[in-house]
RNA sequence: GCGGAAAUAGCUCAGUUGGUAGAGCACAACCUUGCCAAGGUUGGGGUCGCGGGUUCGAGUCCCGUUUUCCGCUCCA
């Protein structure tokens, strides 16, 4: 075990332990890759949420915010790709381990044979010089007709098989074809299996009547099949953007690696719609963007890098990613893509309805570009904890253990502490705790050792700890220690409240 | 999904060749101290992941299953 993987597997059950993150259905043995948000978990979310919101809505007057509903018309996945696409037929190597999309392994041999062919025409090529006539050679050639008339065949009955989703034939061709692992270079397969990555589910309660419908495996498609009624109701001009946070369900195959991979998760997306041809500069700009915001959430530059994608989905002409560096690696926390107008135009073919927007400026109507911005809203809490997670040895020699989340984000803003529970103090606290919560979510805890409680809020990452001590008694002043630093400043009481909105502005 | 490892109290673990469960911390109550965890007394909490099997007897041996962790592939 690395050392990394060492303070992965503390910061896991530190968000058990301390209230963040609890594994779905516990008592039933938990729910593989579902996770449940507890009660300083769901502060920090519903924190990283707002932050985006305010980020992208409010400081964007040219983006407007939606919530769409996770159960959507079935045909929008078959537009959006998504059906096809999410649907593999794969097959494993029973000793390599390794797992492939069966038709692919096909589809691979199928270009050899036609490399074959090629290889046979370059000799040819070479042997004739100029008199070389390649479409007569092309039919007449024995070999390379065999080659041509082969891959032809198979590819043919590739399509029969895949259109019948015919499984067990797939399997049959691939031994007939004597396809072999390229790692193990065995022939020993298992079954191919459908895997579907969308969750279904059926609309309608009765057999008869029921329709199958999907969970929504992204969050763009409420956006983009909401494209016209934006247009129509909120006066934007391209560009302009549509932002949405929610739920997304993909049936992932391998879900590991705690919140970072669910089957049920978060996303926060933004659909920017521009003229056709500046994309790109949208696409730059968005991705600047979206980068100063992670740098923003106070985690170091180092720990951020960008991931350009060599093989483009279906539907980008350019995407980029932002890997964050969890104790497990650099993986995404987001994607900028650039989707070009793929999405809107098979909406339209599917649907019938035009999206198209009439430019006043061009004087005339095309269907928008789309820039689009991707953030995993768990990934993202997930890079917060691990950058938060913190084990310090004091002067001491005694182990605190901090979670130093940036002010803004942190689930309790102030803890209230009577020193003891004695000579009236913890009467004074709970006075000013009421005060306070009306302002700020806070904690007042009057159990214990000063000490641990002191310890107990750093655990959970609460900035400032007030305590109310003999001198208040007299004075009216309280301390109110940073937890960062454990340094405290002595504040009258009647100027607690400004001191916590200068240090957390008014968050 | 495949292969490897693990599962005992809320947490970290012990449990000797099979003989009917323990420690520390945590938790609750009370006493004591009073500014950075670990003072005292008392107490609650476990059908040893689950289901079978072998045995007079299983936490311990065998089989299955679930979950987690580590490798192999996809993704926000």
């Amino acid at each position: 075990m690395t050392q990394n993987g060492e303070l992965f597997k503390k910061l896991v059950s530190h968000c058990k332990e301390y209230g963040f993150v609890f594994p779905s259905s516990e008592i039933y043995d938990g729910l593989s890759a579902v996770y449940d948000y507890g009660q300083y978990g769901v502060e920090l979310k519903e924190n990283i949420k707002r932050y985006w919101w305010k980020s992208m809505v409010q400081f964007h007057e040219n983006i407007v915010g939606i919530d769409t509903a996770i159960l959507m018309h079935s045909k929008v996945w078959q537009a959006s790709g998504h059906v096809d696409a999410f649907n593999d037929p794969l097959i494993d190597n029973k000793d390599s381990k390794v797992r492939y999309k069966a038709d692919q392994l096909i589809e691979d041999y199928i270009d050899k044979l036609y490399e074959k062919a090629e290889k046979e025409i370059e000799k040819a090529k070479k042997r004739f010089g100029d008199n070389f006539d390649e479409q007569l050679f092309r039919t007449t050639n024995e070999k390379v007709k065999k080659y041509l008339d082969e891959a032809a065949k198979i590819s043919n009955r590739l399509t029969i098989l895949l259109d019948n989703n015919d499984l067990a034939g797939l399997k049959a061709l691939i031994e007939e074809l004597k396809i072999v692992c390229p790692v193990s270079g065995t022939c020993n397969w298992t079954e191919v299996r459908q895997f579907n990555l969308m969750f279904k589910t059926q609309l309608g309660s009765t057999a008869d009547d029921a329709m199958t419908i999907y969970l929504r495996p992204e969050t763009a498609q409420g956006i983009y099949v909401n494209f016209l009624n934006i247009l129509k109701t909120s006066r934007q001009k391209v560009p302009f953007g549509i932002a949405q946070i929610g739920k997304a369900f993909r049936n992932e195959i391998v879900a590991r690696q705690f919140i970072f991979r669910m089957r049920e998760f978060e996303q926060m997306e933004m659909q920017y719609f521009v003229r056709p041809g500046t994309e790109r500069e949208w696409f730059e700009y968005w991705k600047e963007q979206r980068m100063q915001w992670h740098l923003s959430l106070g985690i170091p530059k180092e720990k951020y890098r960008w991931y350009e994608h060599k093989k483009l989905a279906h539907y980008a002409n350019a995407a980029v990613d932002i890997e964050f560096e969890f104790p497990f690696g650099f993986k995404e926390i987001e994607g900028i893509h650039s989707r070009t107008d793929y999405d809107l135009k098979r909406h339209q073919e599917f649907s019938g309805k035009k999206m198209l927007y009439f430019d006043h400026d061009l004087q005339e109507s095309y269907i928008p570009y789309v820039v689009e911005t991707s953030a995993g809203l768990d990934r993202t809490l997930l890079a917060v904890l691990t950058n938060a997670y913190t084990e310090e040895i004091l002067p001491d020699n005694s182990l605190r253990t901090v979670l130093k989340i940036p002010n803004f984000l942190a689930p309790i803003k102030v803890a209230i502490l009577p020193l003891v529970k004695k000579d009236g103090m913890n009467e004074y606290a709970l006075n000013i705790f009421n005060d306070i919560k009306k302002y700020y979510l806070c904690q007042y805890d009057e159990k214990d050792s000063i000490g641990r409680r002191y310890r107990r809020q750093d655990a959970i990452g609460t900035p400032y700890c007030i305590t109310i001590d003999g001198q208040t008694m007299q004075d009216n002043t309280v301390t109110i220690r940073d937890r960062d630093s454990m340094l405290q400043d002595r504040v009258q009481v009647d100027n607690i409240v400004k001191y916590l909105n200068d240090k957390l502005n008014g968050l």
